[in-house]
DNA sequence: GTAATCACG
DNA sequence: ACGTACGTGATTACT
C-alpha cells in the first residue's frame, strides 16, 4: 500500500506562481487551479497510489501564536487572487474523490508528519509532496520526499530519500532540516532563524559540527569567524525558539488511517460544470469528463421546431430572421422565434443559389455577415442586407475576448453549451446520409445565434453600443467584404526580380559574416548567433531575453562599433526579412489572377482597430529605402491610379480633443507642426531654433505619452538617461497641463468603471487593474490612456471608410477602396476619376469626426503604392 | 506550440 | 522596490 500525502498550501502557492495570470471570460482566476490539478494528475500518473491525500494549512485561534523580541511576524498576506482559487480547489478535490485533510491549529506540514509516522507504523509506503524543504524531516519516519521546484515556469519533483538527502546535506540525518531552519531561518514561515546567517553559512557549521546543540557547544572554535561567532551568540535564545518552531509535529489530530484515505469515485457531473464554468476544457478533456445530461436540455431548450425545406417554395422568410449557411455552400438554415427551416440542396433537390436568391431583399441577422458576404461576392452574387450580426455584437461587447463563435457567445451571454460546429467540415457534412449530426448541428447554432441577438442586443443597449453596431461595425462589413473581394494588383515580376537582388545580397552577406566569425553556423538562429557574439567575440549584449542573451536590432546596434561582422548581421536580418516574409511570401499569396486579396479581420483587436492576415497588408514595408522596393511592386489596374490618402497625426490630435488640452489645440488649429512645438516647450526653445535632434526627441515624447510612458522606456528609446527622460516627461505635462490632468483623471474613472471608453462609446475593460501584481496593474494603467485614443482613432477611420465607399458608389465612380492601414486609405481607380476621388477622400476624412481639433488628410496619387504616398 | 525577431500604425 | 510604451501578424528556430 502506496500514500500519497500533498501539502496542498504548498503546491497551490507554485502553481499560482508558476502558471501565468488564467481567468475565466468572467474574470475568475483560475491559474492556480489549473497548474495545482496539472501537477496532481501528473503525480497520480507517475506513482499509482492506492491512498491519496491533500493536506490544507488552517490558522489557530490562538494556539502557537507567539511573539518574541526583535522579530516582526509578518507573512505577505495572500492576492486576493489566490484567495478565491483555494475554495474552488477544495470543491474540486470533493468532487475528484479525493480525500483532504485540515485541523484547526495545525499546519499541512504537521498534517504530513503525522502520517508519515502512521504509514511506518503500520507498514505503509508514504511519499510526500511539496515545495517546502521542511517537510525533509519526515524522511525520518520513512517517507520519500516528493520535493516540487518551479524553475522558469516549468516544474519539476525530485525524490528524497535517506540517501540522497545525505548526498545534498554532507551526510546529516533528515532531521537535521530542523537545526537548518533553525539557523537560517525562513521568512515565508515567520521562522526567524540566526540573524545574518543564511542557507549557505548555515551549511557550513552543521556540516562542521552536525548539530545546532553542536554548533554552540564549539561556539570559540577557531574555525568560526568572529563575526560569525557575534552573530551565534547575539541569535542564540533566536535559534532554539527557531528549532522549536520548524519542529513538525507528529500527533496532529488526522482521525483517520493511512489505509482508509482511498480514492473515491469522481462526480462527473458537478466536476464537469465547475470545470465548465471555470473554462478549464483541458482537465476537462485530460479527465475524460462527459458532458452533463442537464447541458443537453438547456440548449434543446433553446431549440424550435425543425423544419425541413422540401420545396422552396413553400420557405417563407421574415424580416429579423437568422440565417447560419455552411461553408460549402450545400444547407442552410432560417430561424424565427418558434421555427427553424433547415434547407439543403441534395436532399431537397434543388439548387443552393435558389434558397440564397429567395433570402436577396430581406432584412436579416447572421453571424460573421462579412465572411458569408465575402463569399456570395466570389461567385458574383449580391448579398442580403443584414441588420445584426451576432459575431460583431459579441465583440463591441467585449473586444478581449478571444473567441466570438456561436458556441463561444451562447456559453457566455445564454449559458447554454453546444456541440462543436461540425457543419463546416466537409466530412462531417452529409445531409444525405443516414445520421445527420451536422444537420441539427447547423439548426442548433441558427437557433442559438437567433437566441443570441436578442440577448446581445439588450447588451448593447445597457452598454450604450447599439449604434456601434448599426451605423459602424454593420455598414463597415460591407465596405470589408468589397474590399476583400477586389483585392489589390501586383507585379509579380518585379517582385521575383528584387528578391533575386536580394538573394545574391544575403549570399554574399552571409559568405562575408562566415569569414568574420570565422566559421559557418545558423545566423537566424538566435541562440548560435549570441555563441558566436557573446562568447566567441566576447561582446556583451547587457540584456537578456526568458531564455537567453538578447540578439535583437537595438542591441546589436549598439554593439556594431565592437566588431564588424555585427553590421553585417544587421543587414543580413534586414535583408531576409524582406525576402522570407515579403517576396517569398507575398508571392505565395498572390493568386491566379495576379492579385492578392488578403482578409481584414474586424474582431480582433482589443482596441476596435482592424487587423490585415493572409497576407498581413497592414504592415508591409515603407519605412527604409529597400523596403519600398515592395511597396512599388503593388500597383493598379492598366489605366488606373493609386489615390492614398493619410491622416496627419491623428492619435495626437485625438489626444488633444480628449484631454481638451489648450495648449495642443492651439498647436494644432495653429498648423504647426506639433513635434516641434512640443520640443520648443520641452527645450525651453524658440521654435526657429529647434534642431532636428531636439525634434525627434520631442516626437518621442509625443508617441511615449500615447502609449502611456515611464522616464526609463523614453531613455532606451532616445538614448539618453533616465533622469533626462523624466526631465522631459515633466516638462511636457508642464507645458500641456490638460494631457496631466487627463492622465490622472482616466485612471480613475476606469478604476471606478472597470473600462475606458472612446469617444463613440466602444469600450474596453480592464479587469488588470485590479490585480495585485505591481506591472500587470501598471500596464492597466497605461491600457486605460492608450485604448481611448487608439480606438477613437480606430473608429474615425471606420467612419470614414463607410462614407467614401457610400460618395464613390453614390457617384457612379469606378473607384474602389482596397486597403486601410489605420490612419490611412488607398483607393483604385481610373486615372479619369482621380481628381473627385482625392477630393472625396480628403472632404469625408477630414469630416468624418466632429471633434474640437480639426482633422488633417494628406491625399497622393501615384502608379504604384510607393509613389501614391508622396 | 512557444519564443524571438521584425515589419507596420 | 517593482520593471519598464500601445496595437497587430508572419517567419524561423527549437522543444
Amino acid at each position: 500500500m502506496k500514500l500519497l500525502a500533498i501539502d496542498g498550501n504548498s503546491l497551490i502557492n507554485r502553481a499560482f506562481y508558476g502558471v501565468r495570470m488564467l481567468t475565466s471570460s468572467k474574470g475568475v482566476p483560475t491559474n492556480a487551479v489549473f497548474g495545482f490539478f496539472n501537477m496532481y494528475l501528473r503525480l497520480i500518473e507517475e506513482h499509482r497510489p492506492e491512498c491519496v491525500c491533500v493536506c490544507f494549512d488552517v490558522k489557530a485561534k490562538t494556539f502557537r501564536h507567539i511573539e518574541y523580541d526583535g522579530y516582526k511576524a509578518q507573512r505577505r498576506p495572500m492576492p486576493e487572487e489566490l484567495k478565491t482559487q483555494m475554495p474552488i480547489i477544495k470543491e474540486m478535490l470533493d468532487y475528484m474523490g479525493v480525500p483532504r485533510l485540515e485541523a484547526e491549529g495545525y499546519e499541512a506540514d504537521d498534517l504530513l508528519g503525522t502520517l508519515a509516522r502512521l504509514c511506518k507504523e503500520s507498514g505503509m509506503e508514504c511519499i510526500i509532496v511539496t515545495g517546502d524543504k521542511d517537510s525533509l524531516q519526515f524522511i525520518e519516519q520513512d517517507a520519500k520526499v516528493a520535493l516540487v521546484t518551479t524553475r522558469m515556469g516549468n516544474t519539476s519533483t525530485e525524490i528524497y530519500d535517506r540517501e540522497l538527502f545525505a548526498e545534498k546535506y554532507c551526510g546529516l540525518e533528515p532531521q537535521k532540516i530542523i537545526d537548518l531552519k533553525a539557523i537560517m531561518g525562513d521568512a515565508s514561515d515567520k521562522i526567524p532563524g540566526v540573524k545574518g546567517i543564511g542557507e549557505k553559512g548555515a551549511m557550513n557549521l552543521l556540516c562542521a559540527y552536525r548539530s545546532l546543540d553542536g554548533i554552540y557547544e564549539n561556539i570559540d572554535s577557531k574555525s568560526i569567524t568572529d563575526s560569525t561567532r557575534k552573530k551565534l551568540i547575539e541569535g542564540k535564545e533566536s535559534a532554539y525558539l527557531s528549532y522549536w518552531l520548524a519542529t513538525g509535529c507528529l500527533e496532529a489530530p488526522v482521525g483517520i488511517s493511512p489505509d482508509k484515505l482511498t480514492i473515491s469515485k469522481v462526480d462527473n457531473d458537478n466536476l464537469y460544470d465547475l470545470l465548465n464554468k471555470l473554462e478549464l476544457r483541458s482537465i476537462i478533456k485530460r479527465m475524460e469528463l462527459t458532458p452533463t445530461e442537464k447541458k443537453t436540455e438547456s440548449y434543446s431548450f433553446a431549440l424550435p421546431t425543425v423544419q425541413r425545406v422540401e420545396n422552396l417554395d413553400n420557405l417563407h422568410i421574415s424580416e429579423g430572421d437568422t440565417l447560419l449557411v455552411n461553408k460549402q455552400f450545400t444547407a442552410g438554415a432560417l430561424c424565427t422565434d418558434d421555427k427553424c427551416h433547415v434547407f439543403s440542396a441534395a436532399s431537397a433537390g434543388d439548387s443552393f443559389e435558389r434558397f440564397l436568391a429567395k433570402l436577396g431583399g430581406y432584412k436579416l441577422s447572421v453571424h460573421d455577415c462579412k465572411s458569408f458576404a465575402s463569399s456570395l461576392l466570389k461567385e458574383g452574387k449580391t448579398p442580403p442586407e443584414f441588420v445584426f450580426d451576432t459575431a460583431l455584437a459579441g465583440y463591441l461587447l467585449d473586444p478581449t475576448a478571444n473567441n466570438y463563435s456561436i458556441a463561444a457567445l451562447a456559453e457566455k451571454y445564454l449559458d447554454i453549451q453546444l456541440p462543436e460546429a461540425v457543419f463546416d467540415d466537409e466530412d462531417a457534412f452529409d445531409l444525405l446520409g443516414g445520421g445527420d449530426e451536422a444537420f441539427s448541428a447547423l439548426a442548433f447554432h441558427c437557433s442559438a445565434s437567433h437566441t443570441l441577438k436578442s440577448a446581445l442586443q439588450n447588451e448593447l443597449k445597457k452598454t450604450n453600443m447599439e449604434s456601434l453596431l448599426y451605423d459602424m461595425e454593420l455598414p463597415l462589413s460591407k465596405v470589408l467584404a468589397q474590399m476583400e473581394n477586389d483585392g489589390i494588383g501586383i507585379d509579380k515580376a518585379r517582385l521575383a526580380a528584387f528578391g533575386q537582388e536580394l538573394t545574391i545580397d544575403i549570399d554574399r552577406l552571409e559568405q562575408k559574416i562566415y569569414d568574420l566569425a570565422g566559421e559557418q553556423f545558423n545566423i537566424a538562429s538566435p541562440k548560435q548567433l549570441s555563441e558566436i557574439l557573446y562568447d566567441k567575440l566576447g561582446l556583451n549584449p547587457g540584456k537578456k531575453t526568458k531564455t537567453g542573451r538578447t540578439t535583437n536590432a537595438d542591441t546589436l546596434e549598439k554593439l556594431k562599433f565592437f566588431h564588424p561582422v555585427v553590421e553585417k548581421i544587421l543587414d543580413y536580418r534586414k535583408l531576409t526579412k524582406l525576402k522570407s516574409t515579403y517576396v517569398d511570401g507575398l508571392i505565395k499569396t498572390i493568386a491566379a489572377d495576379g492579385r492578392i486579396y488578403g482578409k481584414f479581420n474586424q474582431t480582433v483587436t482589443a482596441t476596435g482597430r482592424l487587423s490585415s492576415t493572409e497576407p498581413n497588408l497592414q504592415n508591409i514595408p515603407v519605412r527604409r529605402e529597400l523596403g519600398a522596393e515592395i511597396r512599388k511592386c503593388f500597383v493598379p489596374r492598366e489605366g488606373w491610379v493609386f489615390a492614398d490618402a493619410d491622416y496627419s497625426q491623428i492619435e495626437l490630435r485625438i489626444l488633444a480633443h480628449i484631454a481638451d488640452d489648450r495648449e495642443m489645440k492651439k498647436a494644432f488649429s495653429g498648423g504647426e507642426d506639433i513635434h516641434t512645438v512640443t520640443a520648443s516647450q520641452v527645450f525651453k526653445t524658440p521654435i526657429d531654433e529647434v534642431t532636428s535632434l531636439m525634434r525627434s526627441r520631442a516626437k518621442a515624447v509625443n508617441f511615449g505619452i500615447v502609449y502611456g510612458i515611464s522616464g526609463f522606456s523614453l531613455s532606451e528609446d532616445i538614448g539618453v538617461s533616465v533622469k533626462e527622460a523624466k526631465g522631459y516627461i515633466d516638462a511636457y505635462l508642464e507645458h500641456y497641463s490638460g494631457v496631466r490632468e487627463y492622465m490622472d483623471r482616466i485612471k480613475t474613472q476606469a478604476e471606478a468603471d472597470g473600462f475606458v471608453s472612446t469617444v463613440y462609446g466602444r469600450r474596453r475593460y480592464l479587469p488588470e487593474l485590479k490585480s495585485s501584481n505591481f506591472n500587470i496593474r501598471a500596464f492597466g494603467q497605461r491600457v486605460a490612456l492608450n485604448a481611448p485614443i487608439q480606438g477613437t482613432a480606430a473608429d474615425v477611420i471606420k467612419i470614414a471608410m463607410i462614407k467614401v465607399a457610400q460618395r464613390l458608389e453614390a457617384e457612379n465612380l469606378q473607384a474602389r477602396l482596397i486597403l486601410q492601414v489605420h490612419d490611412e486609405l488607398i483607393v483604385e481607380c481610373p486615372a479619369s476619376e482621380q481628381e473627385q476621388v482625392k477630393a472625396i477622400l480628403q472632404d469625408e476624412m477630414e469630416n468624418a469626426a466632429d471633434l474640437s481639433v480639426k482633422l488633417l488628410a494628406e491625399v497622393a496619387v501615384g502608379e504604384n503604392w510607393y509613389d501614391a504616398k508622396k
